[in-house]
DNA sequence: GACGGTCTGTGATCAGCGTAACGCACGGTC
DNA sequence: GACCGTGCGTTACGCTGATCACAGACCGTC
């Protein structure tokens, strides 16, 4: 398989290259279509996953099927390696958003590696604390502000992750239904249509399919505070 | 200072007793009374605290003045860490909850000991790891339940962590105004005593000045799902 | 072109919870 | 004892947003 990318990400920028082939030995690609689930909550885990291409939603389910997603994961990123330090079960499910490919590694070989380079186990606190300090973000987010409010930011969010440079204004190609919108935000599907018919009326998006272009980023920016 | 209780502290359990003593060389000891700040949202930071008694809330507050609370951190717990890693400003604002003593630890010098000790960081990725997990599911909890139902879980919680048994059930002295405990749930102060309230009138618990007694365990556990 | 799935758009209803506005109990200070 | 600050208990009211219930749009498949 092709160790290009893998090579590039911070994570593993700092490991010499005798330590790198021996990481990337026994990595196994997988490739997922929409909609279908890599792990569910609750599963025992084994591996930590990179993402080489595509988008993976991470949720948890309630009791009742209602769905929550904690995070959406865009290429170059990294999930599944919580269990590698707290041995528990996976804390939520892994579906993927769009045509995905990823790239498996086993905590085992991972944690070989970081007994022997303190960079990379610096790489992975910095990427633990960056997680937590987004979702603690989201937390008050949800206290805070209303609907239309969490869904503004997370379209901000979204565009500063995955925007590109359109004609007249970001491309924001999410991938994301407007169901999954609202359990980004945590919100109903109707409510998060209304809030969005808002923000197109108001001439500040504009609405594509799975995707958005803002067009007013200035509004955008204060209606989400 | 007194280094037993750091002594004993998981995350200084793998150190030897020369890396132990060369890290609490540097130590302070901070005591703060009820109410009193420690640090602020956005304040640079470069150390980390160890609680040695008492309680800290680390909360973050609105533009609006509004306030909601990440985390109450008891004895043995660790804080402020976060910076060490994504050197960032405070993402929160820190106070104690009741009289509490602290031991400081700069950054700087437990920077050192991680390059040298895997232990040390496994430590801190496991405690970074569970941290978010806990965080992802407050924000669940939030999505998916009512204003009783959190405050059952938020009981259950506390006293899961701070819980004493005592004659008639589980003696939670948690040291929270209900103000305090709403802000942890993301409620108003008002809806969390009704919910209390209809608590101790179904005889699930007792309340004591900022303190809990919980009776019947069973009931408030399937009220918390 | 007819059918069935999935997704979007929108209105009507209703309740959970925030807001405002009180009174009361307690403890500390002069 | 008089005073004040802080925390608790409880009410009435209004609004945000969930739920329900559709209707249309856009697929792919037969």
């Amino acid at each position: 398989m092709d160790t290009d990318v893998l090579r590039r990400a911070p994570l593993f920028a700092s490991l010499d290259d005798e330590a790198f082939s021996a990481l990337t030995e026994e990595i196994t690609e997988v490739d997922l279509s929409r909609g279908s689930a890599l792990f569910y909550e609750g599963d025992p885990g084994d591996q930590l996953y990179f993402i080489i291409s595509g988008k993976i939603k991470l949720g948890r389910t309630a009791s009742d099927g209602r769905e929550n997603l904690v995070a959406i994961m865009g290429p170059g990123e990294i999930f599944g390696e919580m269990a590698l330090f707290d041995p528990s079960p996976r804390s939520t499910s892994a579906t993927a958003v769009s045509e995905t490919r990823l790239a498996g590694l086993k905590h085992e070989n991972l944690r070989k590696v970081i007994t022997r380079s303190p960079e990379v186990s610096a790489q992975l606190l910095q990427a633990l604390a960056r997680r937590l300090r987004r979702t603690n973000e989201n937390l008050a987010d949800l206290v805070f502000s209303d609907v239309p409010g969490r869904v503004a930011k997370a379209l901000l969010d979204l565009a500063d992750r995955f925007g590109r440079p359109a004609t007249d204004g970001i491309l924001v190609a999410h991938e994301l239904t407007q169901e999954e919108l609202a359990q980004l935000v945590g919100a109903s599907r109707e409510t998060v249509n209304k809030a969005l018919a808002e923000f197109v009326q108001r001439g500040w998006i504009r609405l594509e399919a799975r995707a958005v272009v803002i067009l007013d980023l200035q509004r955008l920016k204060q209606r989400s505070r």
